[in-house]
DNA sequence: CTCATAGACGTTATGTTATAACATTTTATG
DNA sequence: CATAAAATGTTATAACATAACGTCTATGAG
């Protein structure tokens, strides 16, 4: 993964709501199965379907929707069956918990080491990732100025994408 | 509140763990008075309990905590009761919302405008507000390079405080 | 191949956090 | 006092998450 770089991840930053999201998928998938191999970790197909279902869009999706789903899909399933897969996907890095929503998006560059910052769309409920290279480092500085050692970062934000600003009227 | 600046609300920065949190107390119950007056909005004993069983410590705490010292304080209350509580104090900045732990601290600076920034330490569980604003500002602003309008903001960050950073070993 | 092991998954139950909906009481005000 | 608005009481339930323990399955050593 250090050779060619044809995959632009932070193009998802300027994603518009009509963008071509199988690539999202495609792309998200493949990474996934990088990831795992790179770690010595099982994507199971219980896994995988827990991932897909939450890369079926950029919104934000509560373990219970999940879990609905997945039975809605045949499966059977219980609460524990989809938490462990959330929780396996987000110590991989392959997905990010939003935690003003208890819901779960997929990460949009799960290769590069990062913190998790969003930005939450009111209006149609999509999440955008962002990385501000500043705001991690700011707070880390700010922190230490205080004698405060981060270990972990949760940046999110709300308000209106530029279609639902155009929108709102 | 325009003239004196006797009170130092930003020197909980720097907050030891033995710190005259009696202070801190008084400070949040006077501002709490004053917000509210100038608000034209009513701290009931009820809603003043709820505050001072927030500021107990500066561990964020969870409603159905609240619930539980409402309780044993003899008054009869329910989960609502609480939840309207906290929702008059967060409406009024008295409180916030800590979103990485479903708790809630008291705000050490209610009178003037701003965007909650808490470090919460693994070691002890206390929170401590920070207010660094190029982190707001870098946030309001990469957002709208992206055409996002940032309405709020969460920035929560995790690890070690400096006294809980001496004590591990 | 058989067995031991560890990881993944199934299953049941329960814990924890938060809100809907409607009744009643309190407070402010004319 | 009459009235309306605000606050609170009350019951029930929704929504989110994990504990505990049993079973299955992939894998590798012998
Ligand atoms: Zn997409
Ligand atoms: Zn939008
Ligand atoms: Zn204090
Ligand atoms: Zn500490």
């Amino acid at each position: 993964m250090s050779s060619a770089d044809s995959n632009t991840p932070a193009s998802n930053a300027n994603r518009d709501h009509d963008h071509d999201h199988g690539k999202c998928v495609a792309e998200a998938l493949a990474s996934a199965e990088r990831v795992c191999e790179a770690q010595g970790a099982r994507l199971t197909p219980q896994r995988r379907q827990v991932l897909e279902l939450i890369w079926r869009s950029h919104v934000p999706v509560g373990a219970y929707e999940i879990l609905d789903a997945m039975r809605d899909g045949g499966r059977r399933a219980d609460p524990p069956t989809v938490y462990r897969a959330l929780e396996f996907l987000a110590g991989l890095g392959l997905i990010h918990r939003i935690s003003t929503r208890n819901a779960f998006i997929g990460c949009s560059h799960p290769m590069s080491e990062h913190r998790a910052q969003v930005l939450l769309c009111d209006g149609c409920g999509q999440a955008t990732e962002i990385e501000i290279g500043t705001i991690a480092q700011g707070l880390t500085d700010g922190a230490a100025d205080l004698g405060f050692a981060i270990a972990d970062q949760t940046v999110e934000a709300s308000g209106l994408c530029r279609s639902c600003q155009s929108t709102a009227h």
